[in-house]
DNA sequence: TAATCAACTTGACACCGTGTCAATTGACAG
DNA sequence: CTGTCAATTGACACGGTGTCAAGTTGATTA
């Protein structure tokens, strides 16, 4: 087995991303971490003074397996703003799945611990600089509405390509990833690129809302 | 003193209240809230048997306190499709500043308490239910846009009204509430209302981005 | 005046999860 | 053989929730 030859660290962040990703898992706790990790619970410790360290460095991890940067790159080969708004919004509306477990486990920490708190804002800011970038592509292009300031609409994508929203949309009304990207990109074009069809057919998916 | 002539079930949740809307207040702890009370915590226990409990009995009394069925019931009133969705974006935009402390910790227990979530989510389907009207509304006009599900519809303007992006607007990117509204309101517009202009000069709040 | 009853208090305790500490084991290297 | 490092074991403190039992207080009623 290649996971027993791997270095505990990475043993440990590979257990808790299994644990995170099970879905409609409960949220692990060190002991469960330790257990699926094959190590005590010490050992966990040892390697990450916290509960939060250790979810901030599970992030950081499949950051570098998933290779985020590479698929947002995409998105800047677009031409036209429309175009590269429309491949960032794909690319990221794509990854979100990707990190949710994740994601879910850091947020629920948020409230009680800031520093998860800021750990999870730099994180989004990387993304933030993709939705930035979309938003400047768009002002070039001069398709953004007429007296838009650049930062808000920034905001605004930002908050749209939330994890929260994939969260409300595909989670809590049950839509399927398919139907969630079609409407956000049509929301995100509608809204940015003053597209007035982005939203024709779109709200039309075969889906039982569960 | 009025407060000592109220019983004490309405004392617990009046303290309750204040403590969880003191702006940048942490999670009050059941000690906490029966300190708050000048009551003893086990007292608390008496009439609220859980935190959940406690946390659900404050939302329902600070929703007969506000009377949110007034405020909504306002947008009943507009005649076109496009000024009812309007009117219910304003009134529940309005609203939700009112709640946003006692949604925090109720949210910030739903991760790990099902019964918690399920409150809030009965809870936030009274409003869905408002945000049905006003997509029924805009089908009868013939506004939606084309192949639009009123289902898919509705979950989409849902989302967007939902606490948390107002929490990702006004708390995370500092937005004033009238910036919040503004956009919201525009987005709302533009999207299911097919009005083009509805975001024109909109995303252009003199706010300090905090 | 005395008994009663409900609301409330006091103080203890169990349970769980996080985080810490100290003593120990086992393997490998010089 | 000795040191060192990683890991284990088992104990413990702390904070928060929730429970329990015994006692207090004050108003009502006999």
């Amino acid at each position: 087995m290649s996971s027993d030859s791997l270095p505990t660290p990475t043993r440990i962040l590979q257990a808790t991303l299994t644990l995170l990703e099970a879905p409609g898992a409960k949220l692990p706790t060190m002991s469960d971490i330790a257990r699926a990790s094959g190590v005590s619970r010490q050992a966990v410790y040892l390697h990450y003074p916290s509960r939060t360290d250790l979810l901030v460095a599970a992030t950081r991890y499949q950051d570098t397996q998933n290779d985020v940067d590479a698929a947002l790159a995409a998105s800047r080969n677009a031409r036209s703003g429309a175009e590269r708004l429309d491949a960032f919004v794909t690319a990221w509306g794509n990854y979100i799945p990707k990190i949710y477990g994740v994601a879910r486990a850091i947020l629920a920490v948020t409230d009680t611990d800031p520093e998860a708190a800021a750990a999870w804002n730099t994180r989004m800011q990387d993304m933030r600089e993709g939705c930035r970038a979309a938003i400047r592509a768009l002002e070039d292009d001069g398709t953004l509405p007429p007296g838009t300031d650049p930062e808000q609409a920034t905001d605004l994508l930002w908050t749209i390509l939330s994890v929260r929203t994939w969260e409300n949309l595909t989670q809590t009304c049950g839509w399927s990833q398919t139907c969630y990207l079609d409407t956000v990109r049509g929301l995100a074009l509608a809204a940015l690129a003053q597209d007035v069809g982005a939203l024709t057919d779109v709200l039309a998916c075969p889906d039982p809302p569960a």
